[in-house]
RNA sequence: GGUCGGGUGGCCGAGUGGUUAGGCAGAGGUCUGCAAAACCUUGUACGUCAGUUCGAAUCUGGUCCCGACCUCCA
């Protein structure tokens, strides 16, 4: 297992996980290219935008200062539909809704912020618009064709690839790395139906200021033309101008590594003569019937459709909240292909809920101090001990070794004797008790309250299983041989010998016998306190190592989980008075636990009503609960069961166990 | 066609040259007036064919299948 500290990183730049070493110490800069605001945001969207939620808030628990830079990008993006000639994304939809390109921009802007609050997303630092940023485009552009790199024809500017590919390395960087083309590839590449490829000196070529033709709504003026900025563009402008002309880490969807990425390297270069991004992360598509999520192929489904139900690919009309559609996102990691499927949002939503429980648990757990080992604990270790001892010793024996030495074997034989009555006296009540109070509460009580390193000794006795049934075979073996001969001057022992022997088989058999039936009613439970602490603690730890190596999601709340099955059973065993755990222990979990679920991996608990009424509701539910008690006390079922039936029709589910009642709504 | 990635148990989804992922579902048990939750135990696995190796699901090669990018897309 890894346990690094170091935060690493997969760099798409280099295709390897590097050790994360941030430009100033303590300050980030990250640029995640946001969304086209001209349609409504789709799921496979969102699980980009999550991804990177989870990167800032992830650097921001570990102490950074994030400055997390994500575009709106408002302007541009030519539909490939030649019919339509070079009419942008925004201006179809204005032209199809009947409304100002602006309006179509800010509907669909507020909407994506209402979405993306729905999953918790922290709001970027800043939140760039590309046409608040003309007069930076066009200054970027400006650069470029200073610099040589860039060319006009007839008012639109290009992208001379080809110089930049000739220069071969330039500061560390190659065009066509990050996207893993190479250059024969990209002289050919390139198909030849796109508009204006007349006008560029090759294929590979991009726009970099595009003169509008005369029916395009969006435009504006330039040295060159009246147009717009080329598809590319807004991303360069925007991350040098908050970000400065090298930052941190540069993210997105992996379908935007090629072109747009790297093209956008390309401009940088062009503009400033350096490779802006040292660390590339490209999160992986979602899909959808085993596709691409993706709205012109209408292989897509929208949030609203998931939270609201109805949508077709689910049998019944059921729908999702935010927060099983986050967890279900985060159960994949965001460099792998995720897909979408009922059973996985079903599964999601459980485990969502589970771990939404166990905090709710630990939330209400007091410390209650730890007991130190018994007596009783010492005693059986040191039984187990010795058993193990005889068995070894007997196994040494044969005819010549007790005529060697008689008085040691004797010590040894009647040893196993001693060692079998000791065993008895402590297990035996624990069997009584067991057999006794078959159904009884005490069972439980009792049966916790012996410790669970009593229960781990047991275990172990349990294991030793093959070596405790030696022990009579072994001695048997010796009721074979002439002892009387054998021993000598304390042939008088044999007969008390041979008296023991005959139970002794029996016996053992029978002691093992109990143990193991214990066990298999679970009366007694194999998870010592022991391992608990250290449980405990290396899931805490583990969820770090995991989330430091590449934002391991899938893998940190596969620990949440242990932990989670952790704090429930600390919960049981306070309920059967056993106190089990450190301080410092208990301490870090509480404190930590609920940090990790809500601060790092941004979930909410959905389970809880943390709306306004939420205290009238709780009051109003306590008298409820007190009345349901009161009929429960009274063996009054039929009112007892309607009222928590009737609560379960309004969507309160009521928990019953050892102590208290507790309600949740689902 | 070119480039790249992947094929893991009923489902989702990690990881690895020999040692438990995890969640959901399934089976058995404990607790319980009955539920719910929780706890304990548990089965099923690494597309296919060959090779390397003491040992491969993990490495190599062939093969089949799927996906992504090459055209706006997160």
């Amino acid at each position: 297992m890894k346990t690094s500290n170091e935060l690493k990183i997969y760099n798409s730049l280099r295709k390897e996980k590097e050790t994360f070493k941030p430009i100033h110490e303590s300050h980030i800069g990250m640029y995640v290219c946001g969304p086209t605001v001209y349609n409504e945001v789709h799921l496979g969207n969102c699980r980009t935008f999550m991804s990177f939620d989870i990167v800032f808030r992830y650097l921001k628990h570990l102490g950074y200062k994030v400055r997390y830079v994500r575009n709106i990008t408002d302007v541009g993006h030519l539909v490939g539909d030649v019919d339509t000639g070079s009419e942008g994304k925004i201006a179809k939809r204005a032209r199809l809704e009947k409304l100002e390109p602006m309006e179509i921009v800010q509907k669909y802007t507020n909407s994506f912020h209402k979405v993306m609050a729905k999953f918790n997303t922290l709001p970027p630092s800043i939140e760039p618009t590309a046409t608040g940023h003309i007069i930076e485009q066009i200054e970027m552009v400006q650069s470029i064709i200073d610099n040589g790199y860039g060319y006009e024809v007839n008012g639109s500017v290009y992208f001379d690839v080809q110089k930049l590919v000739s220069e071969g390395k330039i500061h560390d960087h190659i065009y066509g790395h990050l996207s893993g083309k190479k250059q024969e590839d990209l002289f050919t590449a390139t198909r030849d139906d796109l508009k204006n490829q007349g006008e560029k000196r090759h294929p590979s070529d991009f726009a970099i200021w595009v003169k509008a033709a005369p029916n395009h709504i969006m435009r504006w003026q330039s040295p060159w033309s009246e147009g717009f900025p080329g598809w590319h563009l807004e991303c360069s402008a925007m991350s040098t101008k908050y970000l400065g002309d090298r930052f941190d880490i540069h993210g997105g969807g992996l379908d935007l590594q090629f072109p747009h990425h790297e093209n956008e390297i390309a401009q940088n270069m062009g503009a400033c003569g350096c490779a802006p991004v040292n660390y590339w992360m490209h999160a992986n598509m979602l899909l959808l019937n085993g596709k691409k999520m993706s709205k012109s192929k209408g292989n897509s489904i929208l949030p609203k459709e998931l939270f609201d139900g109805g949508h077709k690919m689910f049998e019944d009309d059921r729908g999702y909240s935010p927060m099983t559609v986050r967890f279900f996102m985060l159960q994949a990691h965001y460099r792998s292909e995720l897909n979408i499927t009922q059973e996985g949002l079903d599964a999601a939503e459980k485990g969502y809920a589970r771990l939404m429980h166990a905090n709710q648990t630990l939330d209400k757990l007091d410390y209650l101090g730890k007991e130190t080992i018994t007596k009783k604990d010492t005693e059986l270790l040191a039984l187990l001990a010795e058993a193990n001892e005889l068995a070894v010793a007997l196994a040494t024996y044969n005819a010549e070794g007790i005529q060697a030495s008689p008085k040691i074997f004797l010590a040894t034989a009647f040893a196993s004797f001693a060692l079998l009555n000791k065993l008895e006296k402590l297990v035996n009540p624990l069997v009584k008790n067991y057999e006794q109070n078959h159904s009884k509460n005490d069972l439980g009580k009792t049966l916790w309250s012996i410790q669970e390193f009593v229960a781990n000794t047991i275990q172990q006795l349990l294991d030793m299983n093959n070596t405790l049934r030696q022990l009579p075979v072994q001695l048997n073996k010796f009721l074979e041989l002439d002892l009387e001969h054998l021993l000598g001057d304390e042939a008088s022992q044999t007969k008390r010998l041979r008296g023991q022997f005959k139970g002794f088989e029996k016996k053992m058999a029978h002691l093992v016998e109990q143990l193991t039936n214990l066990n298999q009613h679970n009366a007694i439970v194999s998870d010592p306190a022991l391992a608990r602490e250290d449980a405990i603690r290396s899931n805490l730890n583990g969820f770090y190592e995991k989330m430091n190596d590449d934002f391991h999601t899938p893998s940190a709340i596969a620990n949440l989980f242990e932990l989670s099955k952790q704090i429930n059973q600390i919960k049981k065993c306070q309920l059967h008075g056993t106190k089990n755990l450190s301080l410092a222990t208990f301490n870090r979990l509480q404190n930590t636990f609920s940090t990790l679920i809500f601060e790092v991996l941004g979930l909410k608990d959905e389970t809880l009503s943390m709306n306004d009424d939420g205290d009238t509701l709780d009051q109003v539910l306590q008298m409820l609960i007190k009345m349901r008690q009161d009929a429960r006390q009274n063996k009054d079922f039929a009112t007892s069961d309607k009222i928590r039936n009737e609560l379960h029709k309004l969507g309160i589910q009521l928990h019953d166990n050892k102590t208290e009642t507790t309600w949740e709504k689902i």
